[in-house]
Formats: structure tokens, sequence, C-alpha cells
DNA sequence: ATCCTCCCCTAC
DNA sequence: TAAGGTAGGGGAGGAT
């Protein structure tokens, strides 16, 4: 489908990943696997693996993995799909990511009929859902009423259409048609597989795939991983610019008649957000919400359970945090009693806002606020659609961006505007605007217009009423269109003898009739309300707003001409006009200039085109778009200030000379940084407001709050912020937390919760190519006096906070590295398994996984140490990772020979040379990797000349270690500690042999009583160690103790006489030698002995 | 001084 | 019923 704003942006991604997929294709060699040729995947919702494992898996093997669902898209993979969702999709193929998987294991396409996520069966069981609707409560079934209005409409746009014989569409297509309704499936729903009931909802966290149905619905984690997504994706598009910008362009062309040159203020900074974002683009394709308070949220308003909790206290938990922040927020008649929802509410509209009601309320408190709040449900891939539209937007102007989530940026303007001698207003409105109209609807109606312009002019000239009349195959949305075209008759006021040309008045009234028959009078004046509102709004907002006549080719005379009829310049052969145009009397061009052009429409093929064009931006413009709010200043405090004051849907600039008055009245509360703990400390001083807070000295404020914090504060009140704008930025850290249905009856569930959230954090590290060297644990344990059963359903009432963390030598990414460490953290933080309520694990201290760390390692430093540890690794080395060394390295067939230890014997032992690798070879490498390379090089020659050169035989290893291990008895403790985190980190398992190097060199510092060499062997042996985990203790002071206590106690009984370090030394020699026992019991004598020694 | 660990706080 | 995640800044207090 050409043309369409959508269209080209979902095409110019696409290139992109095509492109993406042939580079990367020659970077590994021409990996010329086309398993998934043909094959395009959209991702919904959560998956194991990712969507961006999925997505980079395709790209390797031939597929393509589509951002939205197109029509392209022959495959949706989903571990997990609500039926609300199922109803809006076409395809029957809905794949389970296990698919992909096997398919790439297997190396063929497997047959996806074997991975549908539901039977075809149970699919079209699902279409009809009664089940759901007959249990909906007297509100739902209102709904589902209305819902089945819209079937019924949605069939009889069909009907005419088919009378005119064309493109009757299939059944398949039908079934999926466009519903607008999802609350008739309100409830957001874990995978049923058969259907068989509500039972097999995961309810808490030890019930099997509770983590992903979790993750499915939670609105925080979603919009974490957007934000997150987002920030990548921007740092994707710097990259990828060739320095164009093609909405300068537009701009420039558009002030080319605009005298006004506005000199460049020194710096100018935009902050940009969506106004009520969920809100906003759940109401889409809800026009008959507009205007009304409106919420989006999981509860469906105060429903009485089914079962109701026993020992609930809601007042606890209200008064805890009352008392806690004096927080007189929820005054006693606001209290929730036990029916009460306690769903949060995501986003709530302006109209609920004047109530009131706060994003993050819960819907009970909202309800008593406005007891005729509207709810409805998430649609989070609707919002991801829209966030890459307005990320998609922006960056048509500039990539000076700083991604802050998914509705909201900062933007350096500095250059824009300098380049395009635009003022700060005038980029605002025009971006905004640009942002409002580039959503899906417009862009697919827009689509399906020029679609069908363009048939209609391959055929003849007369057939534009057919044209008119025709479903296109390709497109979905006709009898969207059709519908949104008399909606836009009806709200503009068009009265249908304006239309000249009788078929279409007649279809259009026909159409009008069918589909909106007995509350047509309701939705025709509810229309009428939000056009006469939005006019309003337009008029307020005259002086410093703009109204952009939205028009494709801005050259065209046909498009001048339309942009003079629209705001009311008569003269179509006039002087061209800017097409950004103040307008200052609205009232009645709408509706005019949309009646006019449907008949100018009519009259030729090629204003036919416009006629929908405009028709649709229009319609978009006033009803469908979400609209976004801007502000301007000069550093990102100022601007943020700004939008808070724009909002909704307008736009400031904060002048320099304006802001420091500006700042006086605003409470401090509402500076970014200051929230509810620092608001209530700032209250303590008498601090209220800005001017308050000016009161206050630097050097005061930095003794009350510390040094940044202070300095900040002094800064804000005043409208000063020094800190820069962000637009490169890499990630500092991975986590993922679990604070909602967390239950356990024992530490058995914990420990497999524990590794499924470990798993979690692998597969996140492993998305990013990140690993970590330092792993966190954070459990939320009920406060002491907290009881037992939260307020909030499954929730985790007052808790206390604990966290432990470990350091290792070595950055990890695998989830058994990380299970291990945290379920030991977990052990030494002794919580109750039935008094956890949040279960957390963070990876910090990154570092970028290269395919050669480690494996370089591999390859030029074992030959040194260890044959047989060489070869065990060798074994483990999956056959990808050795492509991907290799061809990293770029090694040339012959030099692959000498490096690629995967040779029948070991015999290879002599160290890399310079020589081994060709030198031009090298100077090709990327910086980072030759560093590594030529690193590691050093490293072999230096240890070379320290170590005895180990030569090995084939030899089973218990037949030789003992020769091996005396060569080794001249080590000292510097080269063992050298040697030691290279060996841990190079395998997942220890070689016997290699233990008994270790063990044998041990042994002897026991028998000379070198306490402080074992202990730093052995120190450093735990810190290096991933696969000793038991022994980590050492690297954390505070467990020390621990180990202490436990292991001397146990086993040292009087030996508390002992210094504690010798105590330790010796609790941890005896440790190792305990574990190094367990692969080999040979030790067991020397542990005792050594136990016995002291 | 500067680091690290264990928090707390904030924002979306 | 309900889906209270996640990344980053920063402070207190101790180790180096
Ligand atoms: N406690 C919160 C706050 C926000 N959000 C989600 C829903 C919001 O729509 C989105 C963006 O947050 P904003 O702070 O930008 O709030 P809105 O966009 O809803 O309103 P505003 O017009 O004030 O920006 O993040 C949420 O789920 N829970
Ligand atoms: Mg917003
Ligand atoms: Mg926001």
């Amino acid at each position: 489908m050409e043309g369409g704003y959508m269209a080209a942006k979902v095409a110019k991604l696409q290139e992109q990943f095509s492109e993406d997929t042939e580079r990367e294709g020659h970077e590994r060699e021409k990996s010329d696997s086309r398993i998934f040729c043909g094959v395009s995947i959209f991702v919904n919702g959560y998956t194991v693996p990712s969507a961006d494992m999925l997505k980079r898996i395709m790209m390797q093997h031939g597929g393509i993995y589509h951002h939205y669902q197109t029509e392209k898209t022959t495959h949706i993979i989903a571990s997990n799909l609500p039926n609300c969702k199922m109803k809006l999709i076409r395809t029957l193929k809905i794949v389970k990511p296990d698919w992909i998987v096997d398919s790439v294991k297997e190396g063929r396409l497997l047959d996806y009929r074997q991975y549908l996520l539901y039977t075809p069966r149970a699919q079209t069981r699902l279409d009809f859902g009664q089940s759901e609707v007959s249990t909906c409560s007297e509100k739902q079934r209102k709904e589902a009423v209305e819902q089945d209005n819209v079937s019924i409409r949605e069939e009889a746009g069909k009907n005419i259409l088919s009378e005119q014989g064309k493109d009757v569409p299939s059944e398949e297509e039908k079934i999926g048609e466009h519903v607008s309704c999802p609350e008739t499936f309100p409830m957001p729903q874990a995978a049923r597989e058969d259907g068989k009931g509500k039972h097999l909802t995961a309810r808490n966290a030890t019930e099997p795939g509770f983590l992903s149905e979790f993750y499915n619905n939670s609105r925080l984690h979603h919009i974490s991983t957007m934000g997150t997504l987002l920030k990548q994706y921007v740092t994707q598009l710097r990259g990828k610019n060739d320095g164009s910008f093609p909405g300068r362009l537009r701009l420039q062309k558009l002030k080319n008649d605009d005298r006004s040159q506005h000199i460049a203020a020194n710096r100018v900074i935009m902050h940009i957000d969506m106004d009520c974002f969920f809100v906003s683009v759940g109401l889409k394709d809800r026009p008959h919400l507009r205007g009304l308070p409106v919420a989006v949220t999981h509860g469906r308003g105060n429903v009485t359970p089914l079962h109701q909790r026993k020992g609930v206290n809601r007042a606890f938990e209200a008064n805890y945090y009352r008392q806690k922040l004096q927080d007189d927020s929820t005054p006693a008649e606001l209290e929730l009693n036990e029916t009460d929802s306690m769903s949060e509410i995501a986003s709530c509209s302006y109209e609920a806002r004047k109530c009131g009601i706060k994003n993050g309320m819960f819907l009970g408190n909202a309800l008593k606020l406005c007891p005729s709040l509207q709810t409805i449900p998430y649609d989070f891939e609707g919002y991801k659609q829209v966030s890459y539209c307005l990320y998609d937007t922006v960056a048509e102007f500039t990539l000076e961006i700083e991604a802050v989530s998914c509705d909201e940026m900062y933007v350096d303007c500095t250059s824009v505007l300098r380049d395009t001698s635009t003022s700060p207003m005038q980029f605002g409105a025009y971006l905004r605007q640009e942002i409002q109209i580039s959503q899906e609807k417009k862009c697919h109606l827009k689509q399906h217009v020029q679609g069908a312009a363009h048939k209609a002019k391959a055929q003849q000239k007369n057939q534009l009423q057919q044209t008119l009349l025709t479903q296109p195959t390709s497109s979905n949305l006709s009898s969207n269109f059709y519908a949104d075209l008399t909606r836009a008759f009806v709200a503009a006021n068009i009265p249908w003898n304006a239309i000249e040309n009788p078929v279409l008045r007649q279809f259009l009234q026909k159409y009008c009739k069918q589909n909106i028959p007995s509350e047509s009078t309701l939705r025709k004046n509810c229309l009428d309300r939000i056009y006469n509102e939005t006019l309003a709004s337009i008029r307020e907002d005259i002086g410093d707003s703009y109204i952009w006549v939205s028009v494709d080719e801005t050259s065209d005379p046909m498009n001048r001409y339309i942009a003079n009829m629209v705001v009311g310049k008569l003269s179509p052969d006039g002087p061209s006009i800017p097409h950004l145009v103040c307008v200052k009397e609205l009232s009645k061009v709408n509706s005019q200039a949309i009646a006019y052009f449907v008949n100018k429409g009519l009259q030729s093929l090629y204003s036919e085109q416009k006629l929908m064009v405009l028709v649709c931006s229009s319609l978009c413009k006033d009803k469908t778009g979400c609209t976004a709010s801007a502000g301007f200043g000069s550093n990102r405090l100022q601007a943020r200030m700004a939008t808070k004051k724009a909002k909704p849907n307008g736009q400031l600039y904060l002048e320099p000379s304006a802001v420091a008055s500006y700042m006086l009245d605003i409470p401090v509360q509402d500076l970014p940084g200051v929230g509810r703990t620092l608001g209530f400390r700032l209250r303590g001083l008498g601090v209220h407001t800005c001017l308050d807070l000016k009161q206050y000295s630097q050097s005061h404020l930095q003794k009350e709050f510390g040094a940044k914090t202070g300095s900040a504060l002094y800064q804000h009140c005043r409208g000063e912020d020094n800190r820069p704008l962000n637009f490169g930025h890499q990630r500092k850290s991975v986590s993922a937390e679990v604070n909602y249905g967390i239950r356990f009856t024992n530490q058995q569930e914990a420990t497999i919760f524990l590794r499924q959230l470990a798993e979690e954090v692998s597969s996140r590290l492993k998305e990013v190519k990140m690993r970590g060297r330092c792993i966190t644990l954070k459990l939320l344990v009920r406060a002491k006096e907290a009881p037992v059963e939260t307020a909030k359903y499954l929730g985790h009432g007052v808790c206390d906070q604990v966290t432990r963390s470990s350091s290792l030598a070595v950055a990890v990414s695998d989830a058994e590295s990380i299970a291990r460490e945290v379920l030991f953290l977990t052990r030494q933080l002794s919580v109750k398994p039935d008094d956890m309520r949040g279960i957390g694990i963070q990876v910090t201290h990154l570092e970028r996984e290269s395919a050669a760390t480690g494996m370089l390692d591999n390859f030029l430093l074992r030959p040194n140490l260890q044959g047989c540890a060489v070869k065990s690794h060798v074994k483990n080395v999956s056959q990808k990772e050795k492509h991907d060394i290799v061809t990293s390295m770029k090694t040339t067939e012959s030099e692959k020979g000498k490096v690629n230890p995967d040779q029948p014997s070991c015999s290879t032992e002599q160290p890399v040379h310079m020589g081994n690798i060709d030198r031009e070879v090298l100077a090709a490498l990327p910086k980072d990797i030759r560093q590594e390379v030529l690193q590691a090089y050093q490293i072999t020659e230096s240890s070379t000349s320290m170590l005895p050169v180990k030569v090995t035989s084939e030899n089973p290893p218990s037949v030789v270690e003992q020769e091996d291990v005396s060569l080794y008895s001249t080590m000292t403790v510097h080269e063992v500690r050298m040697l030691v985190p290279k060996w841990v980190s190079s395998e997942n398992l220890p070689q016997p042999c290699d233990v008994n190097i270790l063990a044998d060199y041990l042994e002897r510092q026991v028998a000379n009583h070198n306490l402080d060499d074992i202990s730093l062997v052995v120190r450093c042996l735990y810190s290096s160690s991933s696969s000793f985990t038991q022994v980590h203790s050492i690297s954390n002071p505070r467990l020390l103790e621990t180990v202490h206590c436990t292991r001397t106690q146990d086993f040292w009984g009087q030996s508390t006489a002992l210094e504690l370090k010798t105590s330790n030394c010796v609790a941890s020699a005896w440790m190792l030698l305990k574990f190094i026992h367990m692969s080999n019991p040979r030790l067991l004598d020397a542990a005792d002995s050594l136990a016995v020694q002291y």
C-alpha cells in the first residue's frame, strides 16, 4: 500500500530492519540461514524468549520482524493472549514462540500448526465468549449490548458493500473485523488453552505462569519497558541518521511566506508530553466517551468479590501512610470500605481531574470523588504505537532527544529553531499538530483513501462512485472509514443536501441510518458537543496558537486552494499562502469546507483524493488524535514547568525574563525531584512555595538535605538547572522485581520463584548484550506490626525492605549463576518465606558482552594453562559461539587452524604468539576487540614467563594429575592469584585436575601454617567465582561474620579464641576443601585433617 | 577524598 | 479482588 504516513513509517522501519538483516548477515560471514524466508512475525505481549530476542532470531534466519501488526504479517507470536485481544486479530496464525525456537534448533521451518496458541476449535469458541458475558456485572452487560450493536452495525455496513457486489470479505476477515469495544471482556486474562475456566488463572506467585501473566498485565512493567525501548530507539535513530530531517524541510517550506525571522535564543529546551496518555489512546476508538471523566484501570467499579478475604484491615494501611507523611489528602469520608476497588488508575482524563482524581489513585477513591467516572481497559499495544509515532515525528526534526518515558521527552531545539528560523511557539504548534495527526487512524484512513483513489485512476474517470463504495481488499478499515466519514458529517453539522452527488448522499445517509440506529441522536449530540468544545478551546488559544491546515503536497496548487478555502480566503487563484496560518474565525469554516470538498471531490477524481485527506485529518484533529503539550525554556527545569502549565493540549514558552517571577508561586512539590517525602520535610521547615524556599541559603539546604539535593533545591526554586540533556543513553543496571502476588508457604516455593526471576533477569541482560558483576537481591518483608492480610488483594502491604548484594570478579548473565547468587543471598537474609511480600533481582556493574570477552581468554590463554581444561571447555562451546568468535575475530581459514583449539588433540600447547594472528587482520578489527586481543596477548606473554609450561597428554586426568600437580609446586601466591580468576571464568565446572592443583597448593600452605596466603587465594577464588557459590560470602564483609559463626561453631568448637581473621581463613580454607571434596573424594582427608589441626 | 553497600526517594 | 515495575540519583556510614 503506497502513501500514508503510517504506512511510510512502517515501510521505513521494515526497510531499516531488512538492511539490518542484510548487514548482519554480512558481518556474520553470510549466515545464510533462510529458515524463516517469507515469514513475517509480530510479537504480541510478553513472550519467552522476548520480542527483542525473536527479532534478532528472525533477522538472523531470513525472516521479517514487524514492530506493529500489518497486512504483511504472516504470524503473530504470543505466549499469552487475552480474549479481548484475540478478537482484534484477524489471522488464525497465532503461534507460540517455541515455534521459532524449535525451528532454529531443527534448522528448518517447522509446521506452525503444531504450535498454535489456541486450537482452531477453541478459538472459534472464544470468539463467542458467552460465559464471560453472563458473569458480568450489570454495567458490563450494558457494554456487552453496546458491543452487540457495534457488531450489527459493522455487519450492516458490510451488507451495503456486499450489495455492490465487490470484494465481499471472507469469513476469516469478518471474524477479525475491527471491534472497538474490548470492554465486553473487561478483565485481562491468562491464556486459557482449553477454556476450562477461571481456576486456571495464575493467582499468586506460586502458580505456574504467574510471572508472565503478571507482566502482561502490569502497567508499570509496560511503561518501564517501553521507556527503555524508546531510549534504545533514540540511540538507534541517532546512529542511523544521515543528517536529513524531512520535518525541517516541511517547516521551512511553509515558512517561506512568513516574513518574521526569529532570532535564535541562546538555547531552547523543549519538554513534550502526551496529554493523559493512556486515556487519549483509549478514546481514539471511543469517541462517545470524549468530554466525560474517564480513567484507565483494571478495575471495573466497586464489585463485591466472590470470596471475601478474612483479616483485611484497610484502615491499618491507610493510617500507616497518613501518619508517616502527615498526609491528609484522604479524609475520613473517603476512607475505603471493604468492597471499594483498590485497583489503581493509571491515567485519567482532564474532566476527571476536575473532580480531584489523579493518576495513581485507587478506583474506589476516585469513584467517591466522581461517581460517573467511566473506566476503560488498558491497550498496551496502542500505547506503544502512539509512542513510536511521537518519537518518529519529533525525530523528523531533530535527534537531540532525551527520551524520558513512553509519552515524554526533552528536546534540544536550538538547532532546529536556528536552521528554520522558527520561534519556539511556531515550532511547538506545528510539531504538536503533526504528532496529533500522525497517529494510526488518520494514517490508515489516508492510506485507504489514497489506495482507493489510485485504483480509480487506474480505471476510468466516472468510476469514482464505485471506488468510493468499494471495499478495498487490502484494508480491513473500510467500514470504519465510512463510519468515521459519517461521523464527520454529523459532527460537522453538514446538512445532507450539501452533498450534491445523489449517489453518495444516499449512501452516506443510508449508512448513517443503519449504523447509528436508535442512539443516533444521542451520538450526534455527543459529537456536536465535542465539536463545539473543540472550537471553543481553539478560540481560547487564538493569539499564540496556530491551526495547521494539513494537506500533503504543499506546493500543489490544489492544496493551496484548499488551504485558502479552509481559512476563508476564497480566492482560489490568489497568491500562495503560508500553510501555517493563524486562524481567527473558525466557527463555520470546518463544516463549510468539508461540505465544499465533498462536493468538489465528487466532481473530479483529483480533488476526491484531496478531499478525503482533508476530511480525515480534520476528523482526526478534532476527534481522534492524541494531543501533546509542550513547554519551552532555556533549561530542562523551565521546559518542564512550562509543560505543566500548558497542559492539556497547549504550549508555553517560559521566556528567560519571565522565569524568576514565574517560579515564585510554584509549590515546591511541583519541582521535579520533590516528591512526598521531600515535600513533607520541606513543609516541616515551613516551606510551601519556591518563594519560601528561596529564603534559605545554599549551604543551609545542603546541610539539611545533603550536598546534591540541597544545591538542586537551591537552583530549582530560582528556575536554574545545570543538568545537561543526556542524548546518548547507556544502561547502568538491569533488574526484575515482583511485589505483587508474593505469597509463599515454604522456602521451596520461594526458591522456584527466585529461579524464574533469575531467568527473567538473565534474558533481559542477554537481550541488551550485557553482563553484570554485582548481583543484588531485594526482598519486601511484611512489617512486624502489619497484618498478614494486606489491604489490597495480593498487594505487598506495609513492608520493610532488605537488600543484599554480592560482587563477582567476573561479569555474568546466565540464569544459573544469577540464581545461585540470589539463592545464596536469600539464605543470608533469612526471611521467613511466608513474610515475603516482594522479590527483586538487580544486576549492576554492567559490561558489554562482546563475543570476544572470555572467549579470547579461552582461545589465547588456555593453551598455556591446562590442556584438559581447555578441552573440556571447548566441548562446552556451542557451534554458534564458535562461529561468533571465529567470525568476530575475522580469522582466515589458515589462522583458524592455529587459534581454534577444536582439534583432535590438545597438543598445541605452545603459547599463542603474535605471529599467529595476521597483523593486517588485527588492524582491521574494531578498536575494542583489537585492544582485547592485544591485552590478552600481553597477559599470555607475561604469564608464560611466570608459569611452568604445561604439556598435557590425552591420558585420563586421574592418571595424569599426580605429575601435573607437582609441576605447580613452585607457584607463588601471586601466580596463583593471577590464575584463579581466569580459570574460574573459563569454565562452568571445575576440572578435577585443576582442582587438584589448587588443593595441593592449599594443603601445602596449610601445612606451613601460611594462613595469610590461604586467605588471599581463597578470597581470590571466592570473589572470582560464580561457580563456587557457597563461598561468596567472603567478598562481603558482613558475611564474614556469618561464615565465622556458622562454620566455626559447628566445626571449630572452642577455636573462638583464635583471632577473627585467622578463623576466617581457616573456615574459608575448610569450605574450599569441603567443596573440592565434593568433586574429588580424595581430598576429604585433607579437609578433615585441617579441621583436626585447628 | 573516594569507594562500596544498603537503603530511600522519585518519576513515568 | 488485581496485576504495587524499573532505572537512576543520592545519602549515611563504614572501609580503603
Ligand atoms: N502513577 C502512574 C502515572 C503514570 N502512569 C502511566 C499512565 C499515563 O498515561 C502515562 C504517562 O504519565 P504522565 O505523567 O505523563 O500522565 P498522563 O499522560 O496520563 O497525564 P498528563 O496529561 O498529566 O501528562 O504513564 C501510570 O500508569 N501510573
Ligand atoms: Mg503525559
Ligand atoms: Mg509523561
